[in-house]
RNA sequence: GGCUCGGUAGCUCAGCUGGUUAGAGCGUGGGAUUCAUAACCCCAAGGUCGGGAGUUCAAGUCUCCCCCGAGCCA
């Protein structure tokens, strides 16, 4: 079985923001979690680098194209290193064999009779990399989303006959999955609707682009370029280019995590582009929401943007996995507040989870010879707590299998309230002056520890850390998601097994697994 | 201006095809407890469900209009 995903190919306008982390984040969680169920995954992320924009951006800065693409695509990758992002692939569309892929895709397309040459004449945005087809007259016209001078551009180009494709954008579009969340898909069928028009897919005088063979003065349109990165990505090291074979090494992509904004490119333009080349189409195209910080837009003129770098650094990987996953619905739009921040990372984290296991251990270390007491009536299958564990573990599968990740999150927690619920009931600390009540409080210790363990496993997609850190506490070893994907069940669905807790087993020294949060001043 | 999505307790959100006193978590207040990371557990206060009109025996849940936020297109 194979599971390509993608995020974005981020434009290397300038250094990665919170948004391309946030989505880089949750497809990084998706993409354990199909490992851990033995899904082989190509999880495909990298830079976007050509185009206009871009060359005027190194030239500002005074540097040449490539060495500005060098400079910022470091960081993302560097950046996403740090995040201990797992994905497989890093693809910049300035790599030599990308642009093959275009060249060879390109050859697909025209072949179709899909490439036409047409006139193009109008305003241009730079920073949009779009012709502005507003028929209104103006002496100086602006970009809305952008507010800058338009440019007048009067030009031949190349153009992609995206209308022949009309009829099976509109099916592809209506299908039920196509377009997730379902609530974003309206949106796309009624543009379809109103008639797909053709688009240009090149630029003239424009030197920092892939050329476009057997059209001299031409460059591939960023958008033609950029999306066909995904394909590229597959390419083996040292593989020889061959759009066929990438049939048989992870295309079609099951999922492409996009933010909501591009939503049309990937569901409109690059399935036709795909169709019209003879390839398959991704299964899904995922479009999330955009993140505000304390109920205001972020962005550099109200200089209220959050670092990923910064927050990283003063927060760690967990705090800000935690909650932007488990906080915002996926999909949905969501605000960073940074007392909400706190709290929840506080309460869930350290807490409810942390000091669940710091509790249980100490009290097992105590009592039982440093070790995991003998499990008794706690090993059976219907003991609550496994019954709760093994719903919760039910529950997680199914909301990380349709990417509700604030539900999968949930559901650990819930868990995790439950034990401490548990104990509170049962008061291991009052039965354990009681003569005679030993062995029942080792049974619920043991209850209670292996439901930690539950815990620890379950957080394994979500917070790759803390996970590693409630196993070691456990005294076992981290979960291994890169080994044999074809072993099934996987060494994860194995370890999720009530009473796989080996009493007896010594229990190291607690620390706790998770620091409070403590911001002075603001991020 | 057009299209789409959203506007439910201080905050983040659940509320399926309309039907008893609108739910959860956080925050706040109180209580209990001591195994633990001033942690855990229990209880409580808090909402005329953006506004208005309509359909209906009955609307947060359907229809229309308006206001606010977000995205796309102009």
């Amino acid at each position: 079985m194979s599971y390509t995903l993608t995020t974005p190919l981020y434009y290397v306008n300038d250094r990665p923001h919170l948004g391309s982390t946030y989505t880089t984040l949750a497809c990084d969680a998706i993409a354990r979690f199909q490992r851990l169920n033995g899904q082989a995954v190509t999880f495909i992320t990298g830079c976007d680098e050509h185009g206009l924009k871009i060359m005027r951006t190194a030239e500002a800065a005074g540097l040449t194209p490539q060495a500005h693409c060098d400079a910022i695509s470091a960081r993302y990758r560097d950046l996403w290193q740090r995040w201990q992002i797992s994905n497989d692939r890093f693809i910049r569309t300035s790599d030599p064999r990308h642009h093959q892929v275009v060249e060879q895709f390109f050859a697909r397309v025209e072949a179709s009779g899909d490439v036409v040459e047409g006139r193009q004449q109008g305003w241009y945005c730079v920073a949009c990399e779009e012709f502005k087809d507003d028929p209104h007259e103006s002496d100086d016209p602006e970009c809305a989303i952008h507010r800058r001078p338009l440019e007048w551009r009067d030009e031949v180009n190349l153009f992609f006959r995206l209308s022949r494709y009309q009829q099976q954008i509109e099916a592809l579009v209506a299908q039920e999955g196509f377009i997730a969340p379902a609530s974003r898909r309206r949106e796309v069928q009624n543009f379809v609707a109103g008639g797909l028009k053709d688009f240009s897919i090149s630029r003239v005088d424009l030197p920092w682009g892939i050329p476009v063979p057997g059209h001299a003065g031409h460059t591939f349109y960023v958008w033609f370029d950029a999306l066909l990165g995904y394909l590229s990505a597959l390419l083996e090291p040292g593989q020889p280019v061959e759009l066929e074979s990438l049939l048989h090494q992870g295309w079609p992509a099951q999922l492409h995590v996009i933010g909501k904004d591009i939503l049309r490119f990937h569901a409109v333009f690059w399935p036709a582009m795909l169709l019209s080349a003879g390839l398959e189409l991704p299964r899904t195209v995922f479009g999330h929401g955009f993140l505000t910080r304390e109920g205001q837009k972020m962005g550099k003129s109200l200089g209220n943007v959050l670092d990923p770098e910064l927050l990283l650094e003063r927060c760690g990987r967990d705090a800000v996995r935690w909650y932007l996953l488990r906080d915002i619905p996926f999909g949905e739009d969501g605000d960073f507040q940074q007392q909400r921040f706190s709290d929840l990372v506080n309460n869930d984290l350290a807490n409810t989870i942390g000091n669940l296991l710091n509790r249980t251990s100490s009290m097992a270390r105590k009592w039982f010879d440093g070790a995991v007491p003998p499990a008794g009536a706690a090993a059976e299958a219907d003991h609550p707590l496994a019954l709760a564990a093994l719903a919760a573990a039910e529950r997680f599968q199914q909301a990380m299998a349709s990417l509700e990740f604030r539900t999968a999150a949930e559901s650990v927690l819930q868990l995790a309230i439950g034990a401490n619920g548990f104990l509170n009931d049962n008061a291991p600390w009052k039965r354990m002056k009681t003569p005679g009540d030993e062995v029942r409080v080792g049974e619920d210790l043991y209850a209670v520890l292996e439901t930690s363990r539950w815990v620890g496993l379950l957080l394994a997609p979500l917070l790759p850390d803390l996970s590693s850190r409630l196993l070691e506490q456990l005294a076992q070893a981290p979960i291994d998601s890169s080994s044999d994907p074809l072993a099934s069940p996987t060494p994860w669905q194995q370890a999720l097994r009530w009473g796989a807790l080996r009493p007896g087993l010594a229990l190291p020294e607690p620390v706790p697994v998770m620091q409070r949060l403590e911001l002075d001043g603001p991020l």
